[in-house]
RNA sequence: CGGGACGUAGCGUAGCCCGGUAUCGCGCCUGGUUUGGGACCAGGAGGUCGCAGGUUCGAAUCCUGCCGUCCCGACCA
């Protein structure tokens, strides 16, 4: 027996830490709080990367790159911002080290080389991105600037958990500058469209689109616009979001532009970004006690082919056979490995491909061949068929779409069941307590109640949905009106 | 930053209470037999017992300090 990964039932936690590091997608480093990203959780950022790039290409941006470094002058501009992100922060404050005159072979930073002014590693690049667009903006004809970048930032947090929350990790952030508010905030719910569509459609996570309320805004933004998705367990993860900032950089860094009538006016921005963040979720959406279940649009592998032979001569029929359908289904753009390593059996990769979440497996032997047959497994339902081998690559393309579809609709049933009505605070508390997931419910609209309701149950809310339906009520903790419900959650 | 657990071969562990130079499984190497759900036999390699001090004839084991990791909480994408 290989890799065991602790059940879900037993412990949460070490089933999602199980699957990330038995399945190979990222190690603990010697850095804390960081991870190493392997390459088959890089191939699968990759994919992910790349479909979400083009669909910024295909709305207008272009990619670009700022430094990692922010001097604190610059960082400190716009208030609010720099306040929010203050307390996580790594700062550059020396720029070499010397050998340690007290311990031989050691290294000291050295007190002589301390920076003039020190540079904070961005936790986000609005401030040196907006101190940039400065020199880039003077007339209406420069505008919109419809900039992304792909980067690392840091922020220094007190509690890491691979993937959901590294001290460093990836992301793209965008960064756009408009003449107008109407076109900035079309453009970050037009964002948001994006992300809900990639990650519902090439993830296969189901997800909320909303608003944050004035609490759980980005530092510095007017209103936040969010996905939240829900994970197995009932907690909520927010995948991805969207800063309408409004004016609020180009003030700070006093970006102006001439409209038409020659007025000097301060430039409308957004920022948008989703991260690495999105893998875990995809992890704890999907998966299962025996791996990774990993969407085929976006699995670095699709298919894996396993031949099952006695001696090299059946070894070698079979590997024939197989190389012509290899052949077929790369001609149909599909990912696919022969596995035809004689250090593992059958059985032993079966398990492999299982844990690392491979959407379809295909067994071939002897016997198969015989009968013109290959056995074909989905990672998803576990269920097995046995199919011609002739046309068996449409059989298989067909089936991958299948795949994508079910995970899909299986994630959003589970997210549909999980989204209850409480009208009072009892109620409430015990939805969170024994069901979990979304809990929609009526809400003053204040921030000292959403703050109450956050100590006393640990939930926050997560959003105010988009085109949330109007409906008269009044809010479970203090009973004041209220026009609409917003969806509370539990989140990581 | 608080609470808890832990640190022994690549991984997972026993030994620690009661001090005598380290156990077992997986993995790895060699050879052979195997291959339809994590193969088997035989032989073999691999260890600063987290780090630094201390006690002792002798420390994985006892004492002190430090470092690191994970889990739970507060904070956050």
């Amino acid at each position: 027996m290989g890799k065991v990964i602790t059940s879900k039932e037993q412990d949460y936690s070490q089933w999602y830490n199980d699957l990330i590091i038995k399945g190979g997608l990222a190690d603990y480093s010697a850095v804390r709080g960081c991870m190493v990203i392997k390459p088959y959780g890089f191939a699968l950022w990759e994919n992910m990367r790349d479909v979400l790039d083009r669909m910024f290409k295909e709305t207008g941006h272009q990619n670009a790159y700022f430094p990692l470094f922010v001097p604190k002058s610059l960082f400190e501009a716009e208030e609010k911002n720099a306040e929010g992100f203050a307390k996580e922060c790594a700062v550059v404050t020396h720029y070499r080290l010397k050998s340690d005159p007290e311990n031989k072979g050691k290294l000291i930073v050295d007190p002589e080389a301390k920076l003039e002014e020190e540079l904070v590693v961005r936790p986000t690049s609005e401030a040196i991105i907006w101190n940039t667009y400065k020199g880039w903006i003077q007339s209406y004809r420069d505008l919109p600037i419809l900039v992304n970048q792909w980067a690392n930032v840091v922020r220094w947090e007190m509690r890491t958990r691979l993937f959901l929350r590294t001290a460093e990790f990836l992301w793209q952030e965008g960064h756009t500058a408009h003449a107008t508010a109407i076109e900035a905030i079309a453009e970050t719910k037009q964002m948001l469209e994006v992300y809900a569509d990639f990650v519902e459609n090439w993830m296969a996570v189901p997800v909320i689109k909303g608003v944050k309320t004035p609490n759980e805004r980005f530092a510095g933004a007017e209103d936040t616009y969010c996905i939240e998705a829900l994970m197995q367990d009932g907690k909520a993860l927010q995948a991805g979001t969207s800063h309408f900032l409004g004016q609020n950089f180009a003030k700070a860094f006093d970006v102006k532009f001439s409209d038409n009538n020659n007025q000097l006016e301060y430039v409308w921005a957004t920022s948008w970004g989703v991260s690495t963040r999105l893998i875990g979720g995809l992890v704890m959406a999907h998966s299962d006690d025996d791996g990774l279940i990993l969407p085929p649009k976006i699995a670095p592998l699709q298919v894996v082919i396993v031949p099952i032979y006695k001696g090299d001569e059946q070894k070698g029929v079979i590997s024939n056979e197989v190389h012509i359908l290899v052949k077929k289904l790369k001609a149909l753009g599909i990912r696919v490995k022969y596995d035809d390593n004689d250090n593992n059996r059958p059985g032993w990769k079966f398990a492999e491909y299982e844990l690392k979440g491979v959407p379809v497996r295909v067994a071939i032997g002897a016997r198969d061949l015989e009968n013109n047959v290959v056995e074909i497994a989905r990672r998803d339902t576990k269920h097995k068929n046995t199919v011609p081998l002739k046309g068996v690559e449409f059989y298989i393309q067909t089936l991958l779409e299948e795949i994508q579809l079910h995970m899909y609709n299986k994630a959003k049933a589970f997210r549909d069941e999980h989204i209850t009505r409480a009208n009072h605070w009892n109620e409430f508390i015990h939805i969170l307590d024994t069901k979990a997931g979304f809990v929609s419910a009526h809400w003053d609209g204040t921030a000292e109640t959403e703050e109450k309701i956050k100590e006393l149950s640990k939930a926050t809310i997560r959003c105010i949905p988009l085109h949330n339906e109007q409906e008269e009520g009044v809010c479970i903790l203090t009973g004041k009106p209220s026009k609409e419900r917003v969806l509370f959650a539990r989140a990581y």
